[in-house]
DNA sequence: TATATATTTCCTGATT
DNA sequence: TAATCAGGAAATATAT
C-alpha cells in the first residue's frame, strides 16, 4: 500500500508540474498537445462523466486516485441522484475518505456504507479509473499492480533470502524503466520501484524469440510474475508443442474475470503503436533511457532499450508475450502506410513518416497552447 | 454479420 | 554467433 501512495504521488507531483498550477481544474486534464486529439476527445465523450449542463462535476476529468475529500462526496451524491438511491441509508460519517482512500476499498467495504449501492459504486469506479484515457493512467494502473503482485509473490518467501534480494536488486536496476519519475524531488521508490512497469510481464527468458536485449527486463521467473492469466508460451516448448501463427486467442470472458478480477467492459484501446511510441518519445522525462531523438526535426529516434519498449508496449496491449522483434514487425508494417519512414543502415532507428503527426515541436507546442 | 484495419505471431533469409 | 532487419503468411481483435 504504501508504495500505491509513493506511486501515486510521484505521478500527481508529475501531474502538478506538467500542467499550470493557475489552472488547477486543468490539471489534471490531460492536453491534446500531450495526449494527442484523439485522447481528449476520449475523454470527453467518457460516458462515465456528468457532461450533461453547463457545470462540470468537480470530479469530473480527474482520476479517481486524485480526487479529494469533497470530490469523493460529491460523486457520491452524483451516484445517489443517478442511481435515485435512498440516501438516507446512507451513513456519510463514514464517506470522510479522499479517492485513493476510496480507490483501495473492496466492494463488501463499500456495500457495508452504501449498501446495494456499494456494488454500483464499485463498478463504477472501476469502470472510471480504467475508462481514463491519458497515456499515464496505464503506467499507473500496471505500476500499482505489479505491485501489489510482487508483494504478494514475496510473501511467502523469506525476504532476507538470496533469491528475494536478488529479485529486489534486478527489479531496481529494471525500474530505471522511468528514472526520471523517481527523479531528484520526487520520494524515493522504496517498494514501488521494485515493482515498475514491464516487470511483471517479462517475457520468458528462455525465449529465443527474443530480438533484443539491451536490458533483459526479465526480472524473475515468469511463474511468479504471470499476469493477467496470458498463457505463456515458449517457442518449442515441447510441453505445448509449435505454437499456432497468429495472435493467441483472449481467454474466455469468465476465465478474464476470474483471473483479473473486475475490470471495465469497455476498456480503451487506447492508442497506436506509433502513437505509443510517439507518447514516450514527447516524456523525456518519464521514459529516460526508453528511446530518444535522433533528429527531433526530421523526426528520427531511436530504440535505446528495444526490448523494455516491447514490455512496456506489451503492458498496455496486456500481452505478456510481446518482444522487440514482434513490435518492430508492426513498425514495419508502417513503412508501407508511410507513417514510418525507413533509415537504412543503422539499428533501431526509424522516422516518422508523412501521415505521423503530433511528434513536431510546432504541433507540440502549438497543440499546448 | 461482414468486412476492413491493426496488430500479433511465426517463419526464413539477409545483414550487421 | 547473436542481434537485428526485412517481409511473407496466417491468425486474432476491434471498429465500422
Amino acid at each position: 500500500m504504501a508504495a500505491t501512495c509513493e506511486i501515486s504521488n510521484v505521478f500527481s507531483n508529475y501531474f502538478s508540474t506538467m500542467y499550470s498550477p493557475e489552472e488547477p481544474a486543468l490539471a489534471s486534464v490531460p492536453t491534446a498537445a500531450t495526449f494527442g486529439a484523439e485522447d481528449l476527445v476520449l475523454t470527453l465523450s467518457n460516458p462515465q462523466m456528468p457532461l450533461e449542463g453547463p457545470e462540470k462535476a468537480s470530479w469530473s476529468g480527474k482520476q479517481p486516485q486524485f480526487w479529494s475529500k469533497a470530490q469523493v462526496l460529491d460523486w457520491i451524491s452524483y451516484q445517489v441522484e443517478k442511481n435515485k438511491y435512498d440516501a438516507s441509508s446512507i451513513d456519510f460519517s463514514r464517506c470522510d475518505m479522499d479517492g485513493a482512500t476510496l480507490c483501495n476499498c473492496a466492494p463488501e467495504e463499500l456495500r457495508l456504507v452504501f449498501g446495494p449501492l456499494g456494488d454500483q459504486l464499485y463498478s463504477q469506479l472501476w469502470d472510471l479509473t480504467s475508462s481514463f484515457p491519458d497515456e499515464l493512467s496505464w503506467i499507473i494502473e500496471l505500476l500499482e499492480k505489479d505491485s501489489m503482485a510482487f508483494q504478494e509473490t514475496l510473501g511467502p518467501f523469506d525476504q532476507g533470502s538470496p533469491f528475494s534480494q536478488e529479485v529486489l536488486e534486478e527489479g531496481r536496476q529494471a525500474s530505471s524503466y522511468f528514472p526520471g519519475s523517481y527523479g531528484t524531488g520526487a520520494p524515493s521508490p522504496g517498494s514501488s520501484d521494485v515493482s515498475t512497469a514491464g516487470t511483471g510481464t517479462s517475457q520468458s527468458p528462455h525465449s529465443s524469440d527474443s530480438g533484443g536485449s539491451d536490458v533483459d527486463l526479465d526480472l524473475t521467473d515468469s511463474k511468479l510474475f504471470s499476469r493477467d492469466g496470458f498463457p505463456d508460451y515458449k517457442k518449442g516448448d515441447p510441453k505445448h508443442g509449435k505454437r499456432k501463427r497468429g495472435r493467441p486467442r483472449k481467454l474466455s470472458k469468465e476465465s478474464r474475470e476470474c483471473l483479473e478480477g473486475k475490470r471495465s467492459k469497455h476498456a480503451p484501446r487506447g492508442t497506436h503503436l506509433w502513437e505509443f511510441i510517439r507518447d514516450i518519445l514527447l516524456h523525456p522525462e518519464l521514459n529516460e533511457g526508453l528511446m530518444k531523438w535522433e533528429n527531433r526535426q526530421e523526426g528520427v529516434f531511436k530504440f535505446l532499450r528495444s526490448e523494455a519498449v516491447a514490455q512496456l508496449w506489451g503492458q498496455k496491449k496486456r500481452n505478456n508475450s510481446m518482444t522487440y522483434e514482434k513490435l518492430s514487425r508492426a513498425m514495419r508494417y508502417y513503412y508501407k502506410r508511410e507513417i514510418l519512414e525507413r533509415v537504412d543502415g543503422r539499428r533501431l532507428v526509424y522516422k516518422f513518416g508523412k501521415n505521423s503527426s503530433g511528434w513536431k515541436e510546432e504541433e507540440v507546442a502549438g497543440s499546448r497552447n
